[in-house]
DNA sequence: CAATAATTCTAATACCAATTAGAATCTAAC
DNA sequence: GTTAGATTCTAATTGGTATTAGAATTATTG
């Protein structure tokens, strides 16, 4: 619901609602509205980062830039995708959340783009990306594209496999 | 106002007291808080669409794909880091804003968007991009990358003219 | 100066939000 | 079956919200 319709336009009675309860009986379960809205956050990140961690499993140990990138792009793509509910919200709340919510989930939301950072790194030691492109910015350049798929993505339309193989492909090529 | 806090998160006392007002004034002006938003959303896509047709129209009359795209990542990135208040609100608003209003602002969107796919089709007959690649695909990649922008973008960092030269590279390389 | 129109303010409206305390109920263990 | 613990509900509190009607003020025009 937060995914949907924002922290703010989200009510405790709407919540309580969808899981067959009174408002008031969600203080039993959550401190306030806040300490739920960050264990959403919280699982959100984390769903994300274990869905990436999964497909870079399945590579070999010393795993190259090129098939590092496809299995950070399947993952983060994976989760995001199917699983709209919570990765949206990490997505879509970005500014309106309540500072002392943001401070939480920014701790894994960090150790996560460590993450990508250090795919980056190997891009640059196998020169496979292009020297005079910095490298944060090609990353920030492929994350833009794949949060914002949640924004036109249609079910019904192109599989997540598909979508997949074209963003690899033109992520590859274009910062070679 | 909108664009940092969201539509709910925006109390009418608070956008009167920054035009030294009291929230009843508002009133006389706008007929409700949402027709203040339409309003918000309308100029803001607005914005973005004259700033991409200024750069358009330096170019010659039959211009490449090459230049084209050049000149449509140049405008849409100015105005949306230029005008972070304005172009923001566009962007992040997505879900949360009633649906009257989202309506209204769908149609110049629509019209907005339309110029970026002529622009594809451009890049498909002079076959610049890549016949296994969806062309409308591509054009998502590349607005989600841009749009994205306005999440991570530092004044203090690179200038935007940097940036849109990355941009163009990556994405010039990446459809090929 | 008078009078008309354009703004803004005041004060009240009705409504919905998050939160809380305590009573009521349900569940499980002995 | 009784008791203790866990869970939910009820009902009230406090405070904010958008909106409105009408009075007060300011600006413009003849």
């Amino acid at each position: 619901m937060f995914s949907r319709q924002g922290y703010q336009s989200t009510s405790l009675k709407e919540i309580a609602a969808a899981a067959d309860m009174k408002a008031g009986s969600l203080y039993y379960h959550f401190a306030s509205k806040e300490a739920l809205m960050a264990e959403v956050l919280d699982r959100s990140i984390q769903f994300i980062s274990d869905t990436v961690a999964e497909e870079i499993e399945e590579l070999e140990e010393n795993y190259t830039f090129e098939s590092g990138l496809r299995a950070f792009i399947k993952g983060h793509l994976s989760a995001i995708l199917k699983h709209p509910d919570y990765t949206t919200t990490t997505i879509r709340n970005n500014g309106q959340i309540p500072k002392a919510v943001q401070v939480i989930a920014h701790t894994k939301r960090e150790h996560y783009e460590k993450q990508w950072r250090q795919l980056m790194v190997l891009g640059r030691q196998e020169s496979f990306i292009r020297p005079d492109l910095d490298e944060q910015l090609f990353r920030l350049m492929v994350l833009g594209s794949l949060n914002w798929s949640s924004v036109w993505y249609n079910p019904k339309g192109q599989s997540i496999d598909s979508l997949v193989k074209h963003f690899t492909q033109v992520f590859l090529n274009g910062c070679r």
